[in-house]
DNA sequence: TGTACATCAGTGAACGCGCGTTCACTGATGTAC
DNA sequence: TGTACATCAGTGAACGCGCGTTCACTGATGTAC
């Protein structure tokens, strides 16, 4: 084999990451494979030797922006117990919820810039964000109160992700200072709820 | 003229009507002007007498799907007051967060069903649907317990309506019994931050 | 009441463009001698 | 060390299809006489 294996793999993550970006910033429907590809530094021709259809790419893109984005939601390596001294989930909806996540989609949560169209999407793409919305309720339920019911914690943990995910493609479609201010109101109600009255 | 105006004005709606479904059901980009047309029971070449550009009928539809929605949110008509009797946002949050609704995005919320697409939607379409958004704020506001500050229930309003929208994308993004599971623990969540501790 | 006429909502063919996909090719690279 | 060769990632032209839009037309309707 005259070519190294290595330089395509490398090639392949260029177009992945490439896709990955520009599907968050318009869309998945919006964005052809010839505009992802010259995004890559590469010519529309040779996608097909990398992916088997752009559903494929896709998907790919899908579990690229997820693992970018997954880490917010991390629990610190070894530690399954809830510790007061690592961030709570305020300090992760704080994060999530921030202005810069706010005016940077395309390198954001792929589930509040793409939301439905994922759920529309074919199989693959839609099961690699599913399978990602699962570690991301396992890692806040690590952060609930362990004094609550193993129910009321998963209520919590469903809760606030949906409402981080809710209020980032509301303060979205507002734009400008009124998204903003609804950004804020998101952290602060989330922040009550959790915390305590 | 020939022909009665009022007829015209009822085929407007009739293809308004038909937009407003099969985009919520399928995505804007998804859905062609013939599928509308179709739906109506017309034929595509008569779209522009009704309709300068396909965005006029998103920006249309929108509206409609805003409107036929926003009711859920109502306070009832003359009361700007917080009445106990009058449903809580809770009992708003258990209506928009139902399976019901989960599975039948074409006639729910446009927010829910299309969510970034229409926050990059030309200006038309964006615009209507935060009005619409303004007023579910409004109407929660309302149903806020006024011994609050105007702070605290201007971001319980905001958050509520954050969680109620976040909830149901991801809840259609899972899929099967485990979006059901994720609806009630978000119905469960809103009940226990709102309605105290 | 009946007939000729004007209007225009709706029809259906056509246009141009963009997109996903295919394919013959090319030229940079590693290997064999 | 140098040369011939085989491989295959990447190129660029082309194909077919679907979509938004246009346009010449048609035929159902209300009006005038």
């Amino acid at each position: 084999m005259a070519w190294p294996k290595q330089r395509k793999r490398e090639t392949r993550q260029r177009i992945v990451g490439a896709a990955a970006e520009a599907f968050r910033k318009s869309g998945i429907e919006s964005v052809g494979v010839d505009e992802v590809m010259a995004r890559a530094g590469l010519t529309h021709g040779g996608f097909y030797a990398h992916f088997r259809s752009k559903d494929e790419l896709v998907a790919d893109a899908m579990a690229h922006a997820s693992a970018e984005m997954g880490d917010i939601f991390e629990t610190p390596a070894g530690s399954g117990r809830f510790e007061a001294r690592t961030p709570s989930i305020a300090d992760v909806a704080k994060f999530y919820l921030s202005t810069e996540h706010w005016s940077r989609a395309e390198h954001g949560c792929p589930v509040a810039a793409l939301g439905p169209e994922i759920a529309r999407a074919g199989g693959g793409a839609r099961r690699k964000v599913v399978a990602e919305l699962r570690q991301r309720i396992k890692k806040l339920f690590a952060r609930t109160p362990p004094s609550l019911s193993p129910q009321a914690r998963k209520a919590q943990a469903s809760g606030a992700l949906a409402c981080m995910v809710g209020g980032m493609i509301v303060a979205r479609t507002m734009q400008g200072k009124e998204g903003v201010e609804f950004l804020a109101d998101c952290r602060k109600f989330l922040q009550t709820a959790l915390e305590g009255n």
